[in-house]
DNA sequence: TTCGCTTTTTGACCTTTATCAAATAGGTTG
DNA sequence: CAACCTATTTGATAAAGGTCAAAAAGCGAA
């Protein structure tokens, strides 16, 4: 997925909009297994997944790891809390496939907003995309049992399971590894 | 709280935006148990609480009842997947005490945004502290025990044992009644 | 103060999930 | 193919939390 494709699904783009455009987002190939953000730095970037997949994660404080999401082809990917707020991070971002990324600066994104006022119509799309999606994540883990959300995700991302090891889908459930196990084997 | 001098801490207000802000909200005194919002309605408000106590809650497919969220003095209150979206609601919002709730509708809100662009201040402040909340709470009920979700609420919001019922705290902490009462009676 | 109603606590038991350890399966490289 | 490394599964046991039922505590109204 192309992210002016992408772009133009929602909004028509104009070829002054196309250029500026062109002018401050960076293309960048990443392989596998490359940390984009570590805790303490600063996420500076917005990044567009046009191919690949981007894992966000969490330490906590006895060092345990735990998946906060998962983002694939089609997905703006940040940290946040990071970068919107200018502050230090408190998750990480790593590539868990060869990806292909687009990056932008919260500046020059801004600059972007203000003089293509349209450019707003994609941003509140993202960002309600979001929300909606961390409200049902919410409600998911507060009443709904290991089996009912690993039957969701299977239902909202099959491809997950062909492309992440196990350990990482599990503590994104909330769950350890040997209960998915055994929660898959009973299917 | 005052909604104005709320405001007012995080932009200047001139005569002429404070104008325009009382010509679109509306203050209501709200008696204690009303139900603001059902499921399958239309959310068309978002609410600025000035006193009192509003919980948004959810009924899962067996008619178990959950508490999202509590919101108290000083919150901007909404079922944000329907205000946003024009989409009938999944939640519900009610009172749990008296209250005194400004409102403001979405075109009246967009309307002042457009017309005092500080206002985009106010708002991505808003959204930015409640993603960040949010992200909060995916991580602790990833990986936190009941008992650690429970002496956090109780660090972050420790009116809230005086306010609310146990059960819908329990829900909220995604454990059943009991459990909470026993953690509690073990301190 | 007592009655009735609601909320909270307690007890017994059961289910789900975590943890630790070991076995197995899969993949990669020499 | 063999050796090695990593990921996944399986087994045994323990801990956490759920459920159901009953008791106790709170609280308002008569």
């Amino acid at each position: 997925m192309n992210l002016t494709d992408f772009i133009r699904r929602h909004i028509p783009l104009t070829p002054d909009m196309l250029e500026d455009l062109l002018r401050v987002i960076t293309r960048e190939e990443t392989p596998a297994h490359q940390v984009l953000v570590s805790p303490g730095q600063y996420c500076r970037k917005l990044f567009f997944i046009e191919e690949g997949l981007i894992r966000e994660y969490y330490f906590s404080m006895s060092g345990k790891e735990t998946t906060y999401r998962f983002n694939t082809e089609g997905a703006f990917v940040t940290v946040a809390d990071s970068f919107l707020d200018n502050q230090p991070s408190r998750y990480s971002l790593e590539t868990l496939e060869d990806s292909v990324l687009y990056s932008v600066t919260l500046a020059d994104f801004e600059a972007l907003l203000r003089k293509y006022p349209l450019f707003e119509k994609l941003q509140s799309l993202i960002q309600h995309q979001l929300l909606l999606e961390m409200k049902d994540r919410i409600t998911a883990l507060q009443f709904q049992t290991a089996k009912e959300r690993y039957e969701s995700l299977l239902e909202d991302q099959p491809s997950i399971f062909q492309r992440v090891s196990l350990g990482h889908i599990a503590s994104y459930l909330g769950i350890s590894q040997e209960t998915l196990s055994r929660i898959r084997s009973k299917k």
